[in-house]
Formats: C-alpha cells, sequence, structure tokens
DNA sequence: GTGTATAATTAAATCGGTCTAATTGGAGGA
DNA sequence: TCCTCCAATTAGACCGATTTAATTATACAC
C-alpha cells in the first residue's frame, strides 16, 4: 500500500532517479534498452506518477478550470461534455464549479481555482459581474476565456453564439407570419444573451414599425418550471399575444406544456420558438422551432483557445460569434386569420 | 505579475517563512498582533496560497474526484449539483470526468485521479465495469464510494435508489388499476439500476401471477430521443400492451411524445410511469408518474460517506439504499374498459 | 596508444509550503 | 542576580518529481 516513488523505481532497475525520470517521460537522452528496463520496473512496482509533485516543478497543474454558470440547462451539460472531449485528448484534467448563478460562489470558484495553479479557466460569468470581479485573473496572470456570456467593456476572449441575429431572424419570422403581438419568455436579464436576444427581438420589431407592448419580456430561471410559470401573466396582457420567442428550449418546453394547461395549443393558436436546438426539441408536439447554435461548437471552440492561449499565443483578446440558425417546425406557425382562436380562461 | 510567495511576506511583515505559514493557517503557536500583521502583509502583496505545494508536504490534495457515467442525464446533473454543495462546503475541490458509458474512459479517468491524488473519489461505474476493474482504486488505498450504481459481488461502500422495490411498488399499482399487459422500456442494460429495476418489475408480475410475453423489455439510451425511439418496437408487440415502466422520466417524456405521435393518449390510452421525478415530471402533459428518488439525497449521502472515509472511517463497507415513492400522477391511468382504446397505426 | 567527440548517466539544486525540533526572549520566583 | 519556565519564533529537513550541469563511458580518428 506504500507508495512507489522514483528512488524505489531506481532501485529496482539499477540506475539513478534522474535516470527513471527522464526514461518515464520518454527523453531521447535515455538508452532505447534502459528505459524498456525502467518501464518495466514502474510497471511492476505499480508505480503512479504523482502530478501534484511534478506540478510544483514545473509550475504546470495540467489542469484547466471550468466554472458553470448554471449547469442544470442541458445546452451547458452539452456543452461541457465537449469541453472535457477536448482536455482529455491533451491528458489535462477538469477542475470544476457551477456557481449557479451566485456571485459569491463564482468568486470563491475563482480564488480556489487560482490557489489550485490551473493553467487556465474557461468561464461563464453568473449576472451582475463586472469588470473589476474578473480583473483578479488577469491580476493573476492566468488565462482565461470567457464562454456564452461576456462582459460589457471588458476585453477578454468570448466564445459564444451570435443571439441578437438570432433574435432578430426569429422574430422577422414572427412577423412575416403575421404575427404583430410578440413577446420575449425568459432568461435572466442582466447576463449578456438576454441582454442581445432581447435587443435582436426590439431591432425587428421596429424594424416592421411594430410597437411593443408595456409588458413585452418576461424574465424566469432558465428551466421548464421557469417558463411554465409565466405563461398565466403572458396571457394577461391586454391584447392577447400570438407569439413568443423564448430565452431557451427549456423555457419553451414550460411555456408550451402551460399553454397546453390553458387550452391553447401551440403550433396553431400559438407560435412559440426557442433557443439552442437541443436533441428532444425536434421530438416534441409540436416540434419546436429554435434557434441552433451546436453547444459542442462553443465547447470546443472555447477551450481551443484556451489552449492557444496556454501555449503563448500573446494576441489582442478575440471575440468569436457561433452563428444561430433558425430551425423551423411546426411550433413556428403563422398566426390565426380569423380572431386570435384562443378562448382565455378567466373570461 | 510575478507570483508572491511566503518568503516575499516574510520579509515584508519582518519575521520568518515558518511564522508566515503558521500565521496563515490560523495556528495559536502564532501570538495575535503578529498574525494580524501577516495577514495585512500578504494581502496587501495579493498573495494566492498555493495548495499544490501544500499539497506535495501534506499528501492531501483537499480534491474529490467525481466519475460519472452519464451527466446528460439530468438526474446526475441534480446529484453531481448535491455532490458540489457538500465538496464546497469543506472547501475542496471537484475533478470532474464524465465518461459517457465508456469504460475505457472510466479506466483514463480513475488513473488521472490517481495520478493528481485526489483525497477520495465518487464512482458511477459504466456498464461492464468489473471488480477487477475497480481493484486499483483498492490497491491504491483511495476511499471511494460507488453511487447509483454498483457492482456485483464487490465489496464497496455504497448509494443508490431501492430500485428493485421502487419497479415493484410501480408495477403493482399498475397490476391494481387493470393492467396486464406491462412492458420496461429504456435504459442500460448490464447496469445495476436497470437489472434491479427489471427484477422488482418480474418480481410483481409474477406474484400477480402474470406471464411476461416475449418481448417485455426494452433498453435505450437513457435520454428522450431514447425513450422514443422504442414506441415503434413496442407497440408491434402480438397483443398490445396497455402501460409501461419506463427506466427514467426522461425516457418516459420520449416515450410519451412517440405515441402521441401515433395518436395515442398517454395517461387515457396507455399508462406511463418514469423513474427519478425530475421537476419538469409534474407539469408535463399528463403529468407523469414517477418514481421519486431526489438526487440530492444521493448525492450529498454519497459525498458524507466519503469525507467520513476521508475522516478515518475504517469500518467495513456500507450499502445505502434511498427509498424510491411512487408519485402517482395522471399519466399512471386504469386500463381502459372496452378493449385497448388504441388504434394501431398499421393496421 | 592517445585524444576527442559523443552518448549515456547521474548529482544536486529546485519548486513552495509544512511542521518539528531547536532557539530566543521575557516574566516570575528564589 | 541567576535560574526556570513558558510563550513566541525560527532553522531546516521534507514532500516527489524535474532538469541542468557535471561526470562517466564508449566510439572513433589519427
Amino acid at each position: 500500500m506504500k507508495k512507489v516513488k522514483l528512488n524505489e523505481i531506481a532501485r529496482a532497475a539499477g540506475v539513478s532517479r534522474s535516470t527513471v525520470s527522464l526514461a518515464l517521460r520518454g527523453s531521447p537522452l535515455i538508452a532505447k534498452p534502459t528505459a524498456e528496463r525502467v518501464r518495466e520496473a514502474a510497471q511492476q512496482l505499480g508505480y503512479v506518477y504523482n502530478r501534484t509533485a511534478a506540478a510544483l516543478r514545473n509550475r504546470k497543474t495540467h489542469t484547466i478550470g471550468l466554472v458553470e454558470a448554471n449547469f442544470k440547462n442541458p445546452f451547458f451539460a452539452a456543452m461541457s461534455e465537449s469541453v472535457e472531449r477536448e482536455i482529455e485528448l491533451r491528458d489535462k484534467a477538469l477542475l470544476f464549479v457551477d456557481s449557479a448563478e451566485s456571485l459569491e460562489r463564482q468568486q470563491k470558484a475563482i480564488q480556489l481555482m487560482l490557489e489550485h495553479g490551473v493553467d487556465g479557466i474557461l468561464l461563464c460569468p453568473v449576472k451582475h459581474t463586472t469588470p473589476e470581479h474578473l480583473e483578479i485573473l488577469k491580476k493573476a496572470g492566468v488565462p482565461f476565456v470567457l464562454f456564452s456570456r461576456y462582459i460589457p467593456r471588458f476585453d477578454a476572449d468570448y466564445v459564444g453564439a451570435a443571439n441578437v441575429e438570432g433574435a432578430y431572424q426569429a422574430v422577422r419570422r414572427m412577423i412575416q407570419l403575421g404575427h404583430r403581438k410578440i413577446v420575449f419568455v425568459g432568461g435572466e436579464p442582466f447576463t449578456s444573451p438576454w441582454l442581445d436576444r432581447v435587443k435582436g427581438f426590439k431591432k425587428a420589431m421596429q424594424e416592421a414599425g411594430i410597437e411593443l407592448s408595456t409588458h413585452w419580456y418576461f424574465c424566469s430561471e432558465v428551466s421548464v418550471a421557469g417558463g411554465a410559470s409565466k405563461v398565466d401573466e403572458v396571457l394577461q396582457i391586454q391584447s392577447t399575444p400570438t407569439a413568443a420567442l423564448c430565452y431557451s428550449d427549456t423555457v419553451a418546453f414550460g411555456f408550451m406544456l402551460g399553454l397546453e394547461r390553458r387550452g391553447i395549443r401551440p403550433g396553431r393558436d400559438f407560435a412559440v420558438v426557442g433557443f439552442d436546438d437541443l436533441p428532444e426539441s425536434k421530438l416534441w408536439r409540436p416540434p419546436l422551432a429554435t434557434l441552433a447554435c451546436p453547444p459542442s461548437r462553443v465547447g470546443s471552440m472555447a477551450t481551443r483557445m484556451l489552449i492557444e492561449r496556454l501555449d503563448g499565443d500573446e494576441g489582442p483578446p478575440r471575440r468569436v460569434e457561433i452563428q444561430s440558425i433558425l430551425v423551423h417546425r411546426e411550433s413556428l406557425c403563422p398566426v390565426m386569420e380569423h380572431g386570435s382562436g384562443i378562448t382565455r380562461i378567466d373570461e
């Protein structure tokens, strides 16, 4: 049970500790037969490489920090998966924290990562994160890449979806389909994707000369429950909306379930569009129209950008937007010809 | 940008490195005013504690390894969240790997964790894991706890749901409601929860003297798509089933969506029960009956068991089963009185 | 046979805290 | 004044691998 170290191997193989170290790392300095002998001895003794010791000397832990803001969201889960793949390929490890939309937790996580000496950090900042909160990362000199969310007026590497453009596309299509009363449902305000999606939404409405109603956006937790919880509020608007752009597919699912509960059929009585194109979106009844921006692309792009930084890329910060493509499915229906077709339960 | 270390602080505070170390860790050996002075100097200089260096000396990394088998499953995501909470409380870090149901990846993950010197490991073994695969953990002397899945004939700490009992309850209720043709849908075979759920299923059927049809179980990926993909096969059975116990809520969602697509209404024409009681299950249309076993309970229980091991608990391995409670909701309907009520598409 | 170039190996310093054993300083007692 | 005792502080070995500079061994040329 006692841990085997280089010295034991050295003794067993009849060489010095230096030789063992070099041999195990595959250094060309060591003669082949010697290296082979060393490797066998290590194997024999059940040697386990001690990365901690190596890290101390190397000033490299071969560890990447991943700080998620909300990983119960399936989009982030899928993203994390691709991050993992990229990390695994490079024989690195992932230090993981879900800040769960808590600024305090995020800051503690960052501190933790710094203390562990991660080589780099992938961060999706929680709402209300300011440049000052992230200044510590720059001071510490740790390479980091923001993903999914950026911080205004904070110059840093970033990879995320083209949110303004995506929302704009979706709303334009809704308008083409005859909708005029459109709302934006769900999402955490004070995050860049929310602001950008709302921006794209407004832009499309303004270009079409459509006035926004007094209440035209509704914030919520990004989840099925969050979407479901907003249905009543939306239906209480003076002149009932006929379409909703939802912050995410999960929100859209909840919203559709809520509509159905009120006897309103999404995809016929009410148009719904989400964001993310989750695998189940096309299986829904009705299939959910959505803005597709593959989470795996975001994840692997962010990871690769970070790796390049680790490899010494000193260029100015880069901002990469990944295209959001509108996937038109049944839930995105035209407006009903004669009246709204909606029977309000409370009437 | 240069890293501040104990020596710098020592110089600044006019004390020795030892004093700084002791002071920062809050040792009672150091006089209060001195400790305060040291802490201020550290603060001033922007010192970041180097856990790697400490770990080398301490033989403790304050790091826990979490190896998931399938964390795209929301149940695991929720579980991981509670693991994180417990870990965070104790100021430890999480080294995370999703083995994604790949044995090779799992073994590589275990190796990685050992090399990083994690203090303990939480592991949900992938299918086909044998005692031999995990022997390395025992040899290495690293405390570990299995969660959600156990390995037959492998004596180790384990926390998971009461699967046999849960499935048994569900099927008994189905039988009480008049169902006779019942199938088990979804899930990865060769994992203990699958085997146990199938076992409970069989037990209830046998006790009721109901014969199982030739094809009565259907394996699938644990996801909405997995559930949806099995609908056709289920409906092709000679005498059409009237009820399905699904491996998970996600599978049940997919299965229900598939049924609807075929014009069969779950909760009226077909009874469906899932496992997990996800937050959205009660929001579904119809609300999904399910076996509830809070993922947060599993996660925090497993983590605490591991922590106790780290704290020196040397007792024999413990197996903890967390009760699964049948939550009766609309999707668990009685069998239709006159005929199956199902119009088969292919007839 | 000697000298030199080259290949293979190794000694030893190093990474940054930790912690025990040793040292120092000051209070109090005789 | 000297001694004892205890509190506060510190020197220095240590954790386990890495890596450079130094050393030894080997080959080859003349």
